[in-house]
DNA sequence: CATGTGGATGTATGCGCATACATTGTGAGA
DNA sequence: TCTCACAATGTATGCGCATACATCCACATG
């Protein structure tokens, strides 16, 4: 016997009201005596009333949330059905070995933008995975209940996305400058990846540097390729026609292009990463082998994630605002839902260059400079 | 001139069937002649038709979503409107200081175990903060469109959860164990806690342990505190009423308890600390001091967080499966949702003591150790 | 050739709310 | 005292879909 959920007729047969009255408690309670008020509050006490969201969205011919396609995070699909298991504490030796970090950091802070710029505008944020054969199904669900979407590069396929756009402001997230029709944040890749390699060049004087890529199919990747490039034509240098190596992002590909590198023999004088997780497997790498960074070689990256301050030397890299990527992205898609006719906007956020141990910019410290 | 919305009807007008037949495509496509699907099909990609979710879940009394009240995440109400500054990159010295880690590491897993799940299953995830001075109408607007609802321990007021827990279930993710209506999901906090203080007690020989707590209304803290309380009685030890100090469960936190243990003159053998912040920030404060660890004082934590791995030493720890968590909640949600005449569950999801340097349990390792 | 059967499709209705508009009641002003 | 304006509340309707039930049609069977 599934309990009947109650209804505004519920809450409004209780209080003596009309359910005008009652849906106007909850919209526009100025409109309401107090007196009014204190009953139908009572009532809706009483019986557990809570309003139906469906209804709502249905009559108001809005959600009052938006859409969060979340990427195709790695390993989704690998995870079995859960099992339940119990028993004693397990108690084990942990010997060091090879780090693999949890999650991705960079999506966890753009989520975190996105949670606060929603909170502040009082909207919910629905986010779903579009990803394995229901793939387009999921979308289709997700934009059919959401008034406006933010989508993450590369998450989505252009013809979902068209399709869906045609019913929903889309605006995305570090995405191909297209000429779309959608709105687009993104940060200043190519602009921090130049500077970075300028600082090598003109502050250490390097003329030898190695760019390690990521996905060809990355346009942030691509972005910081070509400010790499920019700043060895200024310089006057070899321009490079494509990365030294590709990584995928991850530490432990950035792990095996550090070994390869090592492999190779003769390392340039500075490795130029895309990202920094394949920064800090680089570090890894060398470091295991004895090189010394930044004195034998000088490693960098890009993207300002914890990790980089964790590590032995500190990483050098170029910060860019996740979280504001994330705050933007809600601001934008918000501003364009109260003015549909709005031109479609591109914004992009500064980076900035972070200088630390690992160019050679800050003396490597040792623990007993604590003591 | 907002363009009005395709609808099943203009769908099935273009399509030349009747709504039904452009419904049944959707829901139930085997009862639909593959002609007839074509040509709806068609007709649902000319017109840029996406099926309505809310009025799909008011016809279908179920959205196909669940809910997730976010945890006041600190200082969501600290950031100003967004403001947006253009400029060149800025490129400075980062010279290394107090690390003060970005985001939430536990909450971060928790949410991707509840996406992963919620993916495997076919359904959205709608997220709102529930927090200010309107935090009872987000929480309601919530509630009121999804099916279920996760909440974790602390983030709601139990008189709101009473409410809304009268229309969908509600699963609590590290509550206390209350005896309540609700399904819970927990990790064996006390049970880990006791095992990470008997091996500080039997393997180790360690008698003068001080025990940092955290929040003091955060029930995991409390049942950790238990744990240790426990394995303290069963060795015959002097068993402490209350946590030598307590931190709020950051690492900045910690690093002032860390001080303020070395300004008190005679430090413990052993600092066990209720999570891995406040394990890492005595740590930073003791290694900085010159104090070693673990020689002149042992560390350990509760959490297993990446950051444990990167310290220096690495930090003895109690590892909980945070992913899982939230897997487990999204799956006795769902399970509830399908049969809701199902008693109250309550699982407790194993711990493990990974045993690392700072307990001495595996020798510091130097840089001399990789070459 | 009449009848029965099952699959494909159409018709009509209600899900729970917001809101335009109608109605009622109250006090101010004439 | 009567009228008018406005505030408070009620009535009726539609939002877009799913679905129970009705209808229709092709084909098999007697």
């Amino acid at each position: 016997m599934p309990k009947a959920l109650p209804t505004v007729y519920d809450v409004a047969a209780r209080a003596g009201v009309s359910i005008a009255t009652v849906s106007r408690v909850f919209r526009r309670p100025d409109e309401v005596t107090e007196a009014t008020k204190t009953v139908v509050q009572a009532a809706v006490r009483d019986l557990g009333y809570v309003p139906s969201g469906s209804a709502r969205g249905l009559a108001a011919r809005r959600t009052g949330s938006i859409g969060l396609c979340f990427p195709d995070f790695d390993g989704i699909d690998q995870f079995d059905p859960l099992t339940f298991t119990a028993g004693p504490v397990s108690v084990a030796l942990d010997p060091a070995g090879d780090f693999e970090p949890t999650g991705d950091l960079y999506i966890s802070e753009v989520m975190r933008g996105i949670e606060i710029e929603a909170w502040r505008h009082g909207v919910a944020v629905t986010i779903a995975v579009a990803r394995g054969p229901r793939r387009s199904e999921i979308f289709d669900n997700l934009a059919g209940r959401v008034d406006g979407m933010v989508a993450l590069s590369r998450t989505v396929p252009d013809e979902l996305l068209a399709h869906i756009a045609r019913r929903i402001p889309v605006v995305m997230i570090a995405g191909p400058r297209a000429d779309d029709a959608y709105d687009h944040i993104s940060t200043d890749s190519a602009g921090g990846m130049r500077a970075m390699t300028e600082h090598l060049i003109t502050s250490h004087g390097i003329t030898d540097l190695a760019f390690i890529g990521g996905p060809a199919d990355s346009p942030d990747a691509k972005n910081r390729f070509d400010g790499h490039r920019e700043a060895l034509r200024s310089a006057g240098l070899r321009v490079a026609r494509a990365p030294r190596m590709r990584g995928d992002f991850t530490r432990s590909q950035g792990r095996a292009i550090g070994r390869e590198l090592l492999a190779e023999g003769r390392l340039p004088r500075a490795l130029v990463c895309a990202n920094d997780q394949t920064a800090l497997g680089v570090l890894d790498a060398l470091t295991r082998a004895g090189v010394r960074v930044p004195e034998d070689a000088v490693v960098t990256g890009f993207d300002g994630i914890d990790a980089t301050q964790l590590s032995s030397p500190r990483v050098t890299t170029v910060r860019q605002p996740m979280l504001e990527l994330g705050r933007a992205a809600v601001d934008t898609l918000l501003r364009r839902l109260s003015d549909p006719q709005l031109a479609p906007d591109s914004r992009t956020l500064p980076v900035e260059v972070l200088l630390r141990e690992s160019c050679g910019c800050l003396p490597v410290a040792s623990h007993d400079d604590f003591s």
